[in-house]
DNA sequence: TTGCCATTCGAACGTTCGTTCGAAAAAGTA
DNA sequence: TACTTTTTCGAACGAACGTTCGAATGGCAA
C-alpha cells in the first residue's frame, strides 16, 4: 500500500492527456493519439477511464478542485480587501503558469463535457466566481461586481492565448501587473498611494 | 447584374455555419449538420466552399477584416488618446455583441486553421493587436503596452463565454464599463476627473 | 506448485466522417 | 425551339473514429 502503481498510472495518463487536448484540441485528439504519447496501447487505457469524455470531466474536475482550495488558501493567507484580492490574482496567474495545458483545457474546452458531466464543473465554476465577486465586493467598488469579476477572469484565462512560461516574463510579474492594472487602472503609476492611508 | 443569387446563397451559408460553429464547435459539427441547417444537401454545399476548413476561414477572414476597418473608423472619428481608446473598446464590444456567432468563431476557434489558410488570419490578427498597442502607448501609461493590450482583448473577447445580448445589460453600458474599469480601474470613482485637467 | 485477479493489448466491430461522382434539374442565351 | 452553363443532390467511397472483445501476460497469495 506504499506505492500506488494504479493511481500513478491513472495520475500520468491524466497528465499526457492533458497536453495533448491543450496541444491539439479536444475533439481532434484521438484516443490513438493518447495511446502513442503515454506508450500504452489503445484497448489499455480503457482499464483506467471509461472513455474520451471521462478523460476530459477527471482533468478538469481535479483542476478546478486544486485551483479552487489554492485559492482558498491564499485568500485566507492574506490580510484586508486588497491584498486578498491581489492574492486571488496572483494564485490564479502562478497556478495557471504552473499547469498551463490543464487550465487551457479548462478554460478552452468548457462546453466540451455534456450530460450529466458538465453538472460538476459548472458547480465548481460557480463558487470560483463566487469566490472571486465576494473580494471584489469587499472593495466597495462603484463597479458592478459579476462584470468585474468576468473581466478579471477574461484578463486572466486569456493568457493561455499569448503568455509562454519559456519567456521572459515570469508569472509572478504577470500577476502583479494585471493586479495594478485591475486595481488602478492604465493611467494611475504602478504603484499607487495606498488607498488606506 | 442587379442582384448576385451565387453571393447571397454563399453569405447565408456562411452566416449559418458560424451559427452552427458558434453553438457546437467548428471540429463537432459536421457537413451533414450544416446541409440541415441550410436546407441544401450535402454536395451541394461544395459548389460554394471547397470544404468544410475553407468555411471556416472564409467565416473568420470576412468578420476580421470587418471588425478591423470598423475599428479603423471608429478609432479615426475620436479626438485625443483617451477618446480613440474608448471608441476602440466601444467599437469592439459592441461589435462582437452584433455579430456574436462571428466573433465567438474568431476568438474560439483561432487554431482550427491549419497550413496555409492559418496565415491571413495571424497576418490580421498582429493588424488589429497593433492597432490597439498604438492606442495604448499613446497613453503615456507606465504599464507594459504589450501585457495591457492582451489583458484588455482578454476581457473583451471573453464575453462570449457569459455575456447573452438577450439580457438587461447592452453592448454600449458594457462597453463603457469596461473602459473606466480599464482606464481608472475597480478602486477609482465611475466619473473620474478628467486626466488633462 | 495452483489459483486468482489485475493489467495489457492485437484485432476487430459498427458507425460516422469529409469528400466525390455522375446525372438530373433549373436558369440563361440564341 | 435547341444549346450551354449553372445549380442541385442521391448515392456512394475510403478513411478514421471510439469502443469492445477475448486472450495473453504479470504479480501475488495460498
Amino acid at each position: 500500500m506504499a506505492i500506488k502503481p494504479y493511481d500513478e498510472r491513472l495520475d500520468q495518463l491524466l497528465r499526457t492527456a492533458a497536453d495533448v487536448f491543450a496541444a491539439k484540441g479536444f475533439h481532434p485528439t484521438t484516443m490513438r493519439d493518447l495511446a502513442r504519447a503515454t506508450g500504452m496501447s489503445l484497448a489499455g487505457m480503457y482499464h483506467y477511464v471509461a472513455g474520451k469524455e471521462e478523460l476530459l470531466f477527471l482533468i478538469q474536475r481535479q483542476c478546478f478542485e486544486n485551483v479552487y482550495q489554492g485559492a482558498l488558501h491564499a485568500v485566507e493567507s492574506a490580510t484586508g480587501p486588497t491584498e486578498r484580492l491581489r492574492a486571488f490574482i496572483r494564485h490564479h496567474v502562478t497556478f495557471f503558469a504552473q499547469h498551463m495545458s490543464e487550465m487551457k483545457v479548462l478554460s478552452h474546452e468548457a462546453g466540451s463535457l455534456s450530460g450529466e458531466r458538465e453538472r460538476p464543473i459548472i458547480d465548481l465554476k460557480r463558487r470560483y466566481v463566487d469566490l472571486l465577486a465576494g473580494l471584489i465586493e469587499a472593495l466597495d467598488t462603484p463597479r458592478d461586481v459579476r462584470i468585474a469579476a468576468y473581466a478579471l477572469f477574461g484578463m486572466m484565462n486569456w493568457i493561455y492565448t499569448w503568455y509562454h512560461t519559456a519567456g521572459p516574463l515570469s508569472a509572478e510579474e504577470l500577476a502583479e501587473q494585471f493586479t495594478q492594472l485591475y486595481l488602478y487602472g492604465l493611467q494611475a503609476p504602478s504603484t499607487p498611494v495606498s488607498p488606506a492611508g
